[in-house]
DNA sequence: CCAAAAGTGTTGTGTTTACACCCATGT
DNA sequence: ACATGGGTGTAAACACAACACTTTTGG
């Protein structure tokens, strides 16, 4: 401990932090609350906080998503576990990180005056409390890869939806254009999407047929994209 | 807490285990130890042990590698963290878990009365301790996915090696036989691996070509197998 | 009738797979 | 000379990337 203060925690204090996406205005976003405390008082931070007697980091995850984002069964996988010493001012904090997906429609999120929960984009985030920049870089990572081999983006649509919809929203998370053609043509080959019998119609253009996900489980693709 | 027993650690106790694979005898091989205390006493168990004060995860998995296995700077790769509750009889305790690729030639295991260390084949595992199975193959079906996208198969192999060494290794891993010709194909196409002047030689049969991989770091690659 | 977005195929290029014979060596 | 494993190329199938015009609707 070369010349670092004696850090508090022993043994360590173990913590979960949820990185909860969503798509909004077209933009991919991430759920974070005001630090209420000392240390970073006032910085934005994920919603998390300290496991419970005999509390498993999984139901104190579910715990996070009900009160802050006020949703359930939604996707949530674990991500990684930070422990460097210095993450923390207080001392030694293991924090156990799960990334979330949430479709817009769901997410309720309970506005509340010391906390101001708000949805930010992950192209511009401000300077976050602990490592938690690091944790939604991670998160983000993880996301993308996932897209590619797995159906896991029937979390962040309705259960229907149309191309061009599935689409743009693997364009603004993978933050690429795609080609219209290849991509139809590549997703209905995986046969996990089935056309419905119904249109959406919008304002002034084409109404676009509607699909729907076979399963809305989480399945490993051979390959994607 | 419908009926369990009261658990008896609070805050959570950290633990780290560390699935240490290495090549020997054609086969895949994990690294386990005889637990010398209850509970599973007498059972094979992945070598691990508590945080000490101050100690981050990373760190003391260094030290399991060092104390078990006696190699140091091996390629180490976080897995996933394990807390549900039933996992250890004495209470909740939460492991880090990690895995390592360690060379047949580094390997130091030192031989220890008490605990037995010893190289079990991943394919005909004994009854383990805690849920020490689980995170081995979860470990392995790590291991899989990342030999198809990254160049870690270095940490396996000696610095020279041959396409057949390398082709065997490749196979012995995955399972299943590759194609000769196809693998040599891709695998120099890649170019992270360069001739050397030398050859080696076998009793009987045709000397092979040695190579070298040019980088021993690990690095992603775009496609593999 | 016009603006806006939906829908639709073909072609060229590169990648992957399947497959069989000769070679160099030590014994 | 022979047994053993090392080394090499080609062709067919498939996957991927590039690309532009027509259709349907609401206003």
């Amino acid at each position: 401990m070369k010349g670092g203060k004696e850090k508090l925690f022993w043994p360590p204090a173990v913590t979960v932090d949820a990185v909860i996406f969503t798509i909004q205005e077209n933009d991919l976003k991430v759920l974070l609350i005001k630090r209420t405390n000392e240390p970073f008082k006032g910085y934005p931070a994920l919603p998390g906080g300290f496991l419970v007697k005999n509390e498993p980091s999984k139901n104190a995850i579910k715990r996070v998503l009900k009160d802050k984002a006020g949703v359930k069964g939604v996707y949530t996988e674990q991500l990684y576990t930070f422990d460097n010493l210095n993450r923390d001012p207080r001392g030694h904090i293991l924090t156990v990180s799960y990334f979330a997906l949430v479709r817009p429609s769901t997410l309720k999120i309970k506005s509340n005056e010391r906390e101001h929960p708000q949805l930010y984009s992950v192209k511009k985030l401000p300077r976050l409390a602990f490592d938690h920049k690091q944790i939604i870089e991670y998160a983000l990572g993880r996301l993308r890869a996932k897209l590619e081999y797995t159906n896991i983006i029937y979390s962040l649509l309705p259960l229907e939806f149309t191309m061009p919809q599935l689409q743009k929203t693997y364009e603004i998370i993978l933050g690429k254009k795609l080609d219209k053609r290849n991509f139809i043509k590549k997703f209905l080959s995986l046969g996990i999407v089935k056309q419905t019998s119904k249109k959406l119609s919008g304002p002034r253009r084409r109404p676009a047929q509607l699909y729907r996900f076979i399963s809305q489980k989480p399945v490993e693709l051979k390959k994607f994209f």
